[in-house]
DNA sequence: TGCAACGTACGATTTTTATCGTACCTTTGG
DNA sequence: CCAAAGGTACGATAAAAATCGTACGTTGCA
């Protein structure tokens, strides 16, 4: 038997698909299944309406969108903030690739030497400010 | 028909999998299956030898890794260096959630609250480095 | 009123990724 | 010599993720 652990939405790290559904709902609000849609295609991330329709569904399943049926078109909300999971989403990245350590991560973004100027001077601008909360 | 882009292993980004096999590869340098396989499962990534040797086989038609045959027990090679792999993969990632800006990973990230002030100071210490390199 | 447009439900399927079993070859030690 | 240990090859399968077709209900308006 498969012991199916539940693993809580909180903690889920969400598919590139459910990503993409949960970004366009954080983005402009609670939606419906056509307009998360038509914005997706609009990004040029073609999919059938149905196949939204079908991620959104188990995704509510999940409990991950919550959804309003009081009128035939159903609206969705995303259950989770989008600054927790993309903490969580930032934090099993560095753990499986980065040995947990965000400064490793910047590390090969520096040695990519892809940063421009402006980047970097955000990155110290951050730094700073978050000195500065102490 | 499947039109099957070829997709030069220079760009692709691993799979998670292939990922724990490159890892084991970069750290300890060109390993037959069994050694690799060891390792893994020294990890805790608890699998079976058959199923390590079919990745790294599958690996190598993609071009992700290369094979020494001159002894039964071949030897494999990351032909991608570590650094490169990451620095693509740190790039993919950050553009699908970040809008390609590293500035706002780390938003996320010192949002989190998750970082230790010793994190913190490394990240300070990589900048200053790196403006000195100018 | 009736039909086209638009909604949801949901099973089936495809695609991708990952795992494994079995057949068979090579090496080695007694 | 030959059996056991340990290799590779490779098809099959499982598992996960994503996509889609079809059936059918509702709404609005000509």
């Amino acid at each position: 038997m498969k012991t199916n652990k539940p693993e809580s939405a909180q903690t889920a790290v969400p598919t590139r698909a459910e990503m993409d559904i949960l970004q366009v709902l954080w983005d402009h609000g609670p939606s419906t299944v056509r307009f998360v849609n038509d914005t997706l295609n609009a990004q040029k991330k073609t999919v059938q309406y149905t196949s939204t329709l079908k991620q959104m569904q188990v995704m509510t399943e999940r409990g991950m969108l919550l959804r309003d049926e009081s009128s035939m078109k159903h609206v969705y909300t995303a259950v989770l903030e989008e600054s927790s999971t993309k903490g969580n989403l930032l934090e099993n990245f560095v753990d499986t690739h980065y040995q947990g350590s965000v400064s490793k991560l910047l590390q090969y973004f520096l040695g990519n030497k892809k940063a421009s100027k402006a980047e970097l001077d955000e990155i110290r601008k951050l730094l700073k400010d978050d000195e500065s909360k102490l």
